[in-house]
DNA sequence: GCTATATTCAACCATCTGGTTGATGATTGC
DNA sequence: GCAATCATCAACCAGATGGTTGAATATAGC
């Protein structure tokens, strides 16, 4: 099933540089959605909805299973990571040790939430 | 004459999402540079790299300043921090306290790159 | 002032992008 | 089996994108 998308920063960022394709992101942020479902509150027809879809998943941004005749969408937030550390070499960023930057995240990660 | 640009998360990742001006970006990491000069490693018309310039500077990421008849490019890590910030709600990121992760940034950006 | 250098402008072109509509293919449920 | 539902495919379209070339505009230096 694989046939590994191999996402790269171009598609990434070419990606996330459509609007109607971060609201999409954002909603998946709350839960898993069906294609149907998430094209609900856009004002644009279901295909061009399920183009955005592709566009995502070959980006490595979401990825969608196919169960029974509805095919759900999940947040696969690897790729956004990927993007995410990219930009660390740029600017304010560019001092900052990558390292402590990871060992930063993983503690932060393993640190439930607490108000 | 500023007619302030406004970079949005739109133009910021469609910025991002050319190799030819990714690359850019990381030639100005190294110091400032002039167009003439920032255009000599690509294979294309100076006219194109003019193009990408104008493109960054309209998304933030850089700003150009005429000395004479050499125009400056600077590298602008604001637009990027932006786009960073914005990529934090998602994924693996979402868990991240934001506090946190600025005063991570503080803390590392102060400290003088220790080899 | 004239020539050379630095950069942009203008017109053009091929290709990509984001949308449409209508047909099509699976799956479900009665 | 058949109608309804979920989703994609195919063909098409307008406008954006990324490149070209040649002319134009400043500035610099002799």
């Amino acid at each position: 099933m694989p046939a590994a998308i191999a996402p790269t920063l171009d598609t990434v960022f070419s990606a996330l540089a459509d609007p109607t394709r971060r609201a999409i992101l954002s909603m998946l942020l709350e839960d898993d959605m069906a294609v149907t479902d998430v094209a609900e509150p856009f004002e644009m027809s279901l295909a061009a909805i399920s183009k955005h879809l592709v566009i995502l998943t070959r980006a490595g941004l979401i990825s969608q299973e196919k169960r029974g005749r509805v095919k759900w969408c999940k947040l696969e937030p690897d790729a956004l990571r990927a993007a995410s550390v990219w930009m660390q070499g740029f600017g304010q960023f560019e001092a900052v040790n990558l390292d402590a930057f990871e060992r930063f995240l993983a503690v932060e990660l393993d640190t439930p939430k607490a108000e």
